[in-house]
RNA sequence: CGGGGCGUAGCGCAGCCUGGUAGCGCAUCUGGUUUGGGACCAGAGGGUCGCAAGUUCGAAUCUUGCCGCCCCGACCA
């Protein structure tokens, strides 16, 4: 991609309602734009992005043996009116009217109309087990939004919806997203750490909030130090075989958020030198709730014997938006943001910094076309703008590698690649950039 | 939902108290000089002062109502 024809509003000041870091960036770095409260419209650049974490997210998810698949974003009243939902769940609900009068709402969740596709398709055990996604925005009218898409209104999630026989084949759909949530977020770069989480009308220990670990997180979290030293399952784990093992190892160590945190416990459960103090943010949330929607919605199955059970269910989340602003968190620096490589809005930054001159004009066109051969995301800054400001713009969007060609390197045949995550720069000859630059995004990549 | 604050050019702000021709910096456009880390000189364009009503000869400024946004707290993917 040309910066010429590409659409970067980036800004050197920083607007005034911007508070944390990646709310500031993503305003600066024209990925945002605020078109009301907790609204946001997603510009190229953070498009780019959000795309990029949505892939991951699901490619993982079909990994598990989860199906894709779409949900609208307006439903009908009367579903939620069918689970008590619909009285229950108060003004965070956005509810409208169509033309006829009918009552609608944007959806804040799945849970009615999954369940309502699911008893209208499956009948039988034989149907089972299932996991079923939509990657959709969904609103929530808060009563407060803030840090930019961290906690916006309208914003966009993984849904995953599980529908099992027993309990205990239950377990292993949990199971698989808990491997699947671990895998996704090392995928983004994230540690993240599952927590227990209040558990629902089942009891037990089937629910988990998934945290990033981010100096500016939200809130603060407690930890031990062996949880995040954990190995995650490689993408070649057998989402079939036994998963109980691996999430025994997470969820025997100590960890809580501050709300469910007990500092006596923390001590007693935790030696002295592996307790964690962090800040972290919830980037998902892993819920088994049995029959809490079939037993309302009448969503029943034939067991092998002959008699209807109310399906077994869970639900999945992943705050796909609110990644984007987590990963920022999680990467930046005074300058701007440092992505890494899997959800870079681009892999490379080329910086010609003399447009029109004819030989830098060369040897950049050169080099955009063999890294775009190559596989390599490239945004070309071939717009005539002053060095300084260059660099400060692709420092600010935070490119993983940044390719630097003026008269000055190219009289030695040199150019400079310098890598933004801690600010090494090398001179690279012209003819070698290319296969060297492809090798680090290759390699950067390789985990997936 | 309780408490506080702010709406003046694309962004950041001053002006309001004490009513009298709407300003500054950055950005934008033109010309020139510059050109390896957010340049300099000269000039130009751009504002129903959030909306409405009221007071007044006269309202960005005073009064009332409404709308929008932000911050702290409680709440939450």
């Amino acid at each position: 991609m040309r910066l010429s024809t590409f659409f970067l509003p980036v800004l050197k000041e920083t607007p005034a309602e911007a508070q944390i870091a990646s709310h500031r960036l993503m305003l600066r770095a024209g990925m945002i734009r605020q078109e009301g409260a907790g609204i946001y419209a997603w510009l190229p650049l953070g498009h780019r992005v959000l795309k990029k974490i949505e892939q991951i997210v699901r490619e993982e998810q079909n990994r598990a043996g989860a199906v894709e698949m779409l949900m609208p974003t307006i439903q009908p009243a009367d579903l939620w009116r069918e689970s008590g939902r619909y009285d229950a769940y108060g003004k965070e609900m956005l509810r409208i009217t169509d033309r006829s009068d009918r009552e609608m709402l944007y959806g804040p969740t799945n849970e009615e109309m999954i369940t309502e596709i699911f008893r209208a398709g499956a009948k039988s055990y034989k149907d089972l087990p299932k996991m079923m996604y939509h990657i959709q925005w969904k609103f929530r009218d808060e009563v407060r939004p803030r840090f930019g898409v961290m906690r916006g209104r309208e914003f966009l999630m993984k849904d995953n919806y599980s529908f099992d026989i027993d309990e205990e084949a239950g377990r292993k759909s949990y199971n698989k997203m808990f491997i699947a949530y671990l895998r996704t977020f090392e995928r983004m770069g994230l540690k993240s750490i599952p927590m227990r989480a209040d558990t629902g009308p089942i009891g037990g220990d089937l629910s988990h909030e998934f945290i990033v670990l981010a100096d500016t997180g939200e809130s603060a979290v407690f930890c031990d130090k062996r949880i995040v030293e954990l190995p995650v399952p490689p993408k070649d784990v057998d989402f079939d075989g036994d998963l109980q093992t691996t999430v025994d190892q997470f969820t025997t160590y100590y960890a809580a958020t501050d709300e469910k945190h007990d500092e006596n416990e923390f001590e007693d459960a935790v030696e002295d030198g592996n307790r964690v103090s962090a800040r972290g943010i919830e980037v998902g949330h892993i819920f088994f709730f049995g029959t809490k929607y079939s037993d309302a919605m009448n969503a029943v199955v034939a067991t092998p014997d002959g008699k209807e059970v109310p399906v077994q269910m869970g639900s999945y989340g992943v705050g796909v938006s609110r990644l984007v602003g987590a990963i920022i968190e999680a990467f930046h620096d005074g300058d701007g943001c440092k992505w890494p490589m899997a959800v870079a809005p681009f892999h490379v930054g080329l910086i010609n910094l003399k447009v029109g001159d004819a030989e830098v004009d060369a040897a950049c066109e050169k080099l955009y076309q063999s890294l775009s051969d190559a596989g390599v995301d490239v945004l070309y800054d071939n717009t005539p703008a002053r060095g300084g400001e260059k660099f400060a713009r692709m420092d600010l969007i935070g490119l993983p590698y940044q390719i630097v060609i003026g008269p000055r390197g190219l009289k030695d045949g040199k150019a400079e690649v310098k890598r933004r995550s801690d600010g090494e720069r090398e001179e690279i000859a012209l003819d070698q950039v290319s296969d060297h630059v492809a090798k680090l995004v290759q390699d950067a990549l390789a985990y997936n």
